[in-house]
DNA sequence: CTGGATCCCTCACGATACTG
DNA sequence: CAGTATCGTGAGGGATCCAG
């Protein structure tokens, strides 16, 4: 079947047959985040035809790294949902986030920020020694989007609203949540 | 120009965007341990089409992945060599390798195996608790390839030779060597 | 010989429309 | 809501050719 194969018996290459095709991480990335409807996902990467978002999903199946599951009534209907093997998943894609986002520069005007990339860049750069002792809650607001991120025993939790642009606060505090969320410096300057 | 976007402002994203395209992270791996020549690439990648090959190494160069390097004299010539923002990249690469070797089965028999990839593996599955207070050597056999590891303070290097196959040693050693060099056992079954 | 560039074919991707 | 059908385009694949 599978004739667009790398040829190399190597864990890497067998990996990317699984999940390198294009649009494969970023679902697998919004799955992270817990079971989620073909129209979900849908919402979550606009620009995917919905004719490859059916393929991905029926690949991923097959590889092991997604499951369909039929949803109780009386949300009746599918949803796909991460296999065991495809959590183990969720490391890579927050180091490969925290990577790319490295050399990030202004979004495009076609940019969009979802609340499910927004949440895992909080996991990624969550700090845990920064956070002992600290007990507080974070309000993030991006555009329509509102992130509550919970601090609590030197771990993140995160609850999602939808909003409008503000920003508010106290300053010790900000400069708090910048200790705790934070990006490393990039090494070098990306060309445009 | 790359109307190829995914249209999201997010880490991963624009990680897809660097080395998300076919064999970018499999010329990643090889450029790991080490500058290479196009030929050494395409050595390694035996699949990758020429033009692919030159394409990617575009591409790479201008994402600031990778860097074109004159070689000097006699051996004079070009050399492809990962930047440091590159070189961030092998955790991700080891990982991804690692979770990709869990669903491995047996070979096709197109599927070769090269000596960049067999070291990668070593150093991805090595565990320097198990190595601590030991020092041997050990030598690989694969196909033509022969791999020679040093384990020393809890830390592998590795040389390569080429060779025939052929199997002997201390069987003690080679428990010895299936603690060092381990991959968890696969949590599910992958389909053909 | 290295380090590619060029040509051509095929198929996967992507846009749009449509259906159970 | 959850996809399938159709179709055009362009990237990947393979062979060959060319310059230093």
């Amino acid at each position: 079947m599978r004739s667009r194969t790398y040829g190399q018996f190597c864990g890497l290459a067998h990996a990317l047959e699984l999940v390198g095709e294009r649009w494969a991480l970023l679902i697998v990335r919004d799955l992270v985040l817990g079971p989620k409807r073909f129209t979900d996902l849908h919402r979550g990467l606009r620009r995917i035809p919905t004719n490859i978002l059916s393929a991905r999903l029926k690949e991923l199946e097959a590889a092991g790294v997604i499951r369909r599951r039929l949803l109780p009534r009386p949300a009746a209907g599918v949803a796909y949902e991460l296999t065991e093997y495809g959590q183990e998943l969720e490391d890579v894609v927050l180091r490969l986030g925290l990577w790319g986002a490295k050399s990030l520069r202004d979004p495009l005007p076609v940019d969009i920020v979802t609340t499910d990339s927004l949440i895992l860049a909080l996991r990624a750069t969550f700090q845990p020694e920064a956070a002992r002792e600290l007990r507080a809650g974070f309000e993030l607001r991006v555009g329509e989007i509102v992130v509550h991120a919970r601090v609590e025993h030197g771990a993140p939790g995160d609850a999602v609203e939808s909003g409008s642009v503000h920003v508010a606060g106290d300053p010790d505090l900000l400069t708090r949540f910048v200790e705790l969320f934070r990006i490393p410096p990039a090494p070098f300057a990306a060309p445009a």
